[in-house]
DNA sequence: CCTACCGATCGGTAGG
DNA sequence: CCTACCGATCGGTAGG
């Protein structure tokens, strides 16, 4: 049995990566064992990022902002993360994973396609306008991001979208739809309903529900 | 005849302001004569301001690449403008009302409802997608922005989005669909085609239909 | 994890 | 319209 998994103590983060106390040994391993195992430092870290950079973006947030929020001074954030950019790319493949990998288990048992799109529309819905799941950084708008940052964010997004494309493949279209488009209208409204979603009149569920039905999908 | 205008030379500007040469009388009278009569100079300014605010956000625009853009040192600048808040606010506000004007002329004569909302989201379009009227720095994403320069943006897009509150209260709208939330996701789709779309396969009259498809919209 | 600092860049101003 | 500069802030580093 490996040390970090006889500490006792281990979490499952939101995203689905573990989560274990910072000792000696789980520092020493961090690089080898990829992405997998953070302490809860660099945990708190990732979250106070993802935070600001969607709530501010990427370029209205800095690094003594984010140092701030976890108690550090923006110097001392360099022993958790490599740069600015590294983090900003990590917080965004952190979150796309996590959003596949909700969306691909809660449309598994799902036959009809119809019923597969809304309930994959449904579930990035809610990620999107979870208030605790600020994890995603809006994955549209990467224009203050600097082009090499840009790049690699547009490929992994894009990987991303294939889940939808898949879907919106199989699924009925109203007569003279472009599927391309639609797809792009679909996720374009789906990802950007944090600026403009308060709780209030609407809940969640409505909000859905009015999406899938402007949308013509059969939920 | 008031000397500006017998100066002969006189220009209609995208966003239906004068452009006049700069001479003395103008200048003298620039501020009497409020945001209408505008110098090439000025004119300049704004829309290269325009241009890289639109294409890379508020925060990563700086003040000296403005400068650039029309061949001045960053702090030259100042003589045409009063801060870069106020630069921002000021575009902003020229770009809502060219589009709300070109609206407005387009729907004038239409009667039936479905066919005047379907001409407002052409022209929109045309509007967002136009590469020429860069003047439009995308009306989302304030996020970068200063809290006292986004109530006053927020302030002017709601009257904006007034015309097309109006448009689609009148409107026929599919079963069960709330209106307002019909709207916000009309609008977010005119709104950020300039984020994805790039002619090629679709034109811009084709992306139109699309769109007019999708959200059930006889035109 | 801090102190102390680097060079670069920011919005903006004074004075001509 | 420029030179020359202001104080503030940026991302990032060294050394402890």
């Amino acid at each position: 049995m490996r040390a970090w998994f006889s500490s006792g103590l281990r979490l499952l983060a939101l995203d689905g990566s573990f989560i274990v106390p910072n000792d000696r040994y789980n520092q020493e391993r961090e690089q080898s064992l990829a992405a997998k195992v953070l302490t809860l430092r660099e945990e708190e870290v990732l979250n106070a990022a993802a935070a600001l950079f969607g709530a501010r973006g990427f370029a209205a947030t800095s690094i003594r902002d984010i140092g701030e929020r976890v108690g550090l001074l923006g110097g001392s954030l360099y022993h958790y993360i490599k740069s600015k950019d590294a983090l900003f790319i990590r917080i965004h493949d952190r979150a796309l994973q996590a959003a596949e990998d909700r969306i691909c288990a809660a449309i598994a048992g799902v036959q009809d396609p119809s019923q597969a799109l809304a309930t994959a529309c449904r579930v990035l819905l809610e990620i999107q306008l979870d208030p605790a799941s600020l994890t995603m950084p809006l994955m549209n708008d990467f224009r203050a991001v600097p082009e090499s940052v840009r790049v690699q964010l547009v490929e992994r997004r894009d990987a991303f979208e294939q889940v939808f494309a898949d879907l919106v493949e199989a699924a009925p279209m109203p007569a003279g739809v472009d599927r391309v488009v639609y797809r792009i209208l679909l996720l374009t409204t789906l990802n950007t309903a944090s600026t403009w979603y308060r709780p209030g009149r609407l809940s969640l569920e409505e909000v859905a529900k009015q999406i899938l039905r402007v949308y013509s999908i059969e939920g």
